[in-house]
Formats: structure tokens, C-alpha cells, sequence
DNA sequence: CAATGCAGGTAAACC
DNA sequence: TGGTTTACCTGCATT
């Protein structure tokens, strides 16, 4: 069957549909969060979404976070090294070592002597679109899915795709997708993310609300 | 207690 | 040259 609107693609629509009627209050508030992280121009804030979103593939979203604020706290993530920056991911994240590297790296890369300038270095490209082409092809670490993560987590997220594991076996159970790519080329990518987006667009169901929805639905709770 | 599943992927080597 | 394979790497919950 080629047809998008098949039994099971409804019911599975349906229980999203009373899943974001659910929590859509709540979806809606943390989109405001991430929104103010721009708009009040909260550049640490900034960097520390950039080092989470660096440390979050394969990992657990909480202990990656409890890793940034602990670096914070630290004062390893300004003048960190490497190998104490390790150290702290070593229980909190997986691939730590490489990981530990990315980080010093993006730091030379954001940083202006003692200030970061994440803000005006994306201000510089445009839209998010073209932000996210410009951080992929930048910044060691980062592919669409994660780039697209960082810029929903500061704000601007509101027509990327974060096309995970959990959002694209979801695609596969709405039809949107007939099955979940064996690689993801940023070609491939670009092209689920389109499909996605035509499907938002034909439900009462923003994109980015989306996404949530079914983050949600996979994790039972709605984090970053 | 051993085996298995899961954790918001990416880069580089390979053919 | 674009898709596929491999390296990165560990702790924790479940079976």
C-alpha cells in the first residue's frame, strides 16, 4: 500500500493527536524557554546548549546535561583541558574521549578572547537553514540532527527536523516515511525533514510541537 | 550472575 | 563517488 492514510497510520496519528493535547501546554512553555535563550541574547547560555548538543549522541540527555552544569561549575568549560574535560564526561557520556576534544575545539571556535560570539557568528548566515549548513560543515561533531537540535535548544528550531531514532521510527508508524533509512546522508536528511514538514502542515500539529509530541511519546517526559 | 537492550550520532575509512 | 562499515566507549536497567 502506498497509501499514506492507511488504519494504522490514523490510529497512530490519533494517539498523537490526544498525546499533544495532553502536554501541549507544557510543549508550549519549554519552546518559550528555548525562544528566550535568543532573543535575551544569553550567550553562555548559548554555549552551553552547543556543548550539550555535542555530548548528547548515544547518550543520555539528563546525565549529558548534569555534565555541562558540572563543567560550569568546574570552570571546565572556559579553561578546561582535554583530558580533565574527560574526566568529567567519563561517566556521564559515551565516546567521552572524542567527545572531550569536540569541546576544546568548539571553544576555540566561539570564543573572541574571553567572550563568546555564538550569536553574532549564526547572526552572520542568515536563517536557521543556513545556520545549520554553516555549523555542519564547521563544527567537528556536529551533523544535521544535532545541529538542528542546538538551534531548537536556542530558539530557532521552529522549521528544523531533529531526526533521531525516536522521530524517525515515528515517521515510519505515520507514514510518513516506509522505513527508517540505513544511512542518513545530508541529502537523505534534508528530504525526510521536507516530508515531515508536509505533514505538519496537514495536521493541527506545528513541527516543532511535533517533535516533542513524539519525544514525549517515546521517553514519557519532555526535556531538551 | 550472564546476556541483552538502550542511551536524542558522527567522522573517517572503505570499496 | 555515494552508500556501507567501523571506531568511538560505558553504565545501567531489564531479562
Amino acid at each position: 500500500m502506498v497509501n499514506a492514510l492507511s488504519q494504522e497510520h490514523e490510529n497512530t496519528l490519533a494517539q498523537i493527536m490526544e498525546l499533544h493535547n495532553d502536554i501541549e501546554q507544557g510543549i508550549a512553555s519549554r519552546l518559550s524557554e528555548f525562544e528566550a535563550v535568543w532573543s535575551s541574547g544569553d550567550q553562555e547560555r548559548m554555549y552551553q546548549e552547543l556543548v550539550f548538543c555535542l555530548l548528547t549522541p548515544q547518550s543520555k540527555a539528563r546525565s549529558c546535561w548534569g555534565a555541562v552544569e558540572k563543567m560550569e561549575c568546574d570552570g571546565l568549560l572556559h579553561d578546561g583541558t582535554a583530558e580533565e574535560i574527560e574526566v568529567c564526561l567519563r561517566t556521564r557520556s559515551r565516546f567521552h574521549r572524542t567527545k572531550a576534544k569536540r569541546v576544546v575545539k568548539v571553544r576555540e571556535q566561539f570564543k573572541d578572547g574571553g567572550e563568546h560570539r555564538i550569536k553574532a557568528l549564526l547572526e552572520k548566515h542568515g536563517d536557521p537553514v543556513a545556520m545549520r549548513d554553516w555549523l555542519v560543515g564547521e563544527v567537528n561533531g556536529m551533523g544535521y540532527k544535532e545541529a538542528s537540535h542546538f538551534l531548537r535548544n536556542i530558539g530557532l528550531g521552529r522549521d528544523l527536523a531533529i531526526l533521531d531514532r525516536h522521530i524517525l521510527k515515528n515517521l515510519v508508524l505515520l507514514g510518513v516515511i516506509d522505513e527508517i533509512p540505513k544511512s542518513m546522508s545530508p541529502k537523505r536528511y534534508l528530504e525526510i525533514e521536507a516530508r515531515m514538514k508536509e505533514f505538519a502542515d496537514g495536521v493541527p500539529i506545528r513541527m516543532d510541537h511535533l517533535d516533542l509530541v513524539l519525544w514525549y511519546k517515546q521517553a514519557g517526559e519532555v526535556f531538551k
